[in-house]
DNA sequence: GTTATATTTGGTTAAACATGCAAATAACCA
DNA sequence: TGGTTATTTGCATGTTTAACCAAATATAAC
């Protein structure tokens, strides 16, 4: 017995959270937080992957709301549009340092 | 020019934020949340799907230090092995937030 | 107008994921 | 021992994802 109020704010979550769900991605949002805005074609270098392949991690970051886009010229920039990030990543790492601590290695 | 350990602190981070990024697998972490623990049996009526998948979907959160479990009898009872979650949680619902103002909408 | 640059989109392919059913385990009960 | 319950695992299937190349779009420069 779910409403479907509880269904969407569940998927919701889950949409934003698998937005972040990727190294290139969490890579994105790193350089995006050091610099108020950055061109595709400097996040492309970042990332080290086709310029196609990193237009599209960058629209899913912006269909999840996480960053925006402003085309100027022949260059197009994004920013971030969330400032919290900072509290997450800090919850992700206190998990890693967890598991760390336990010797329970979670990546293969 | 990345170094091994830059490359490994990413995908470590990826994966614990993959494990969360499943409707059914924030609703287990949201339920694990107000009860100190929970077996499989009661988590399976929370999500409503075969126990086969509600087994799988815990494995994974086990796997990536989410959760952890331990068989009392012929039951198994999971628990939360983070104590963030929340701060991780609100700053997903200020995405949201932020996404409704704008009428950017986010589900389908 | 033609050419060059920056970015996105279409198409393809391989890998990963989610799900349910059935079978395997394990623990308890009679 | 045999039967029941709780949980996990093997298998098959359909869906989603990630990646690259090539083509389309848009803007600038000449």
């Amino acid at each position: 017995m779910e409403s479907r109020e509880t269904r969407i704010r569940y998927e919701t979550r889950a949409k934003i959270l698998k937005a972040l769900a990727h190294p290139s991605r969490l890579k994105l949002v790193d350089r995006l937080a050091e610099q108020e805005e950055v061109c595709v074609c400097d996040l492309t270098e970042v990332i080290g992957s086709d310029m196609s392949t990193v237009s599209r991690h960058l629209s899913q970051l912006r269909a999840a709301g996480i960053v925006e886009s402003e085309k100027r010229g022949q260059m197009v920039y994004y920013r971030l549009r969330v400032k919290c990030l900072k509290s997450l990543f800090a919850c992700i790492e206190s998990v890693v340092k967890c598991n760390v601590d336990e010797h329970l290695i979670v990546l293969s």
